[in-house]
DNA sequence: CAGGGTGTATTAATCGATTAATACATATTT
DNA sequence: AAATATGTATTAATCGATTAATACACCCTG
């Protein structure tokens, strides 16, 4: 459990974000627990109300649900467990697409420019300031 | 002169980042004059400040320079004209790459997705929600 | 039963960036 | 000279999302 947070975006939507990533990849399975707000609060230095606030998105996008005041679960839902990588990957997609297309770049240009950085390892964290 | 507002970014953000991409494209030439403060949020239906801010963010970046009273001008330093192509470039590429690594999506996939995605026309504006 | 762990809801504070209002000096034009 | 357009600076208002404080109901366990 570790997550590198970033100074422009909200602390829920980046939890919410490395949730999606961890069941995007399959490290987080169908029925799997996670942690309590409280406990993942405690981990990552946030206000349990951050780590409430991102489990409800959760909720609400049916990525996991809630009985009681037992530990939360990765749905079941396998629909909609798959969903969460393609809507990654085309969310990624849309946004790269969007911001490139303006500026005419052949697509040869294009894909060797993300092959060569794809491919590096990445030492630093925290993507493009 | 037509600028697709988003809700999600600031004005003058999306205003320095149109002019950088009619630079980019070389719809803006090395010395051409540009409207005036006033003119430009006229035009775009802003603040007269709001033009001045993204205004003031190109001079800044050297994209543009002025003199008293007259009508700004795009800077005929080829070299900083032709480093805000990169620019562009490199940012998206990079919080693409930045965004799709954790999702471990093999490169294949990607530079299809990317091709099928880039080869569509444009029908809607705005890119991803 | 008491205590500590849960999830949840309501409300408030914070906090900063963004936008706008206003004024000023200059220059050009009529 | 007056009027109008320009760029610029200073200051203030707005505005909203995000975060935090607090309280409550529940349940299990010792």
């Amino acid at each position: 459990m570790n997550v590198n947070f970033n100074n422009r975006d909200p602390v829920y939507v980046q939890v919410v974000r490395h949730f999606k990533e961890q069941i995007a990849t399959g490290m987080l399975e169908p029925g799997q627990e996670i942690p309590s707000r409280r406990e993942l609060a405690n981990k990552l230095k946030i206000n349990p109300n951050t780590a409430q606030r991102a489990y409800k998105e959760m909720e609400e996008a049916g990525l996991i649900h809630t009985e009681r005041n037992l530990p939360s679960k990765i749905t079941r839902n396998e629909k909609t467990l798959g969903a969460v990588r393609e809507e990654l990957i085309a969310g990624a997609v849309d946004s790269f697409v969007a911001a490139i297309r303006p500026i005419n770049v052949s697509l040869d240009e294009i894909v060797g420019l993300i092959q060569d950085k794809y491919e590096m390892e990445s030492k630093e964290e925290g993507g493009y300031e």
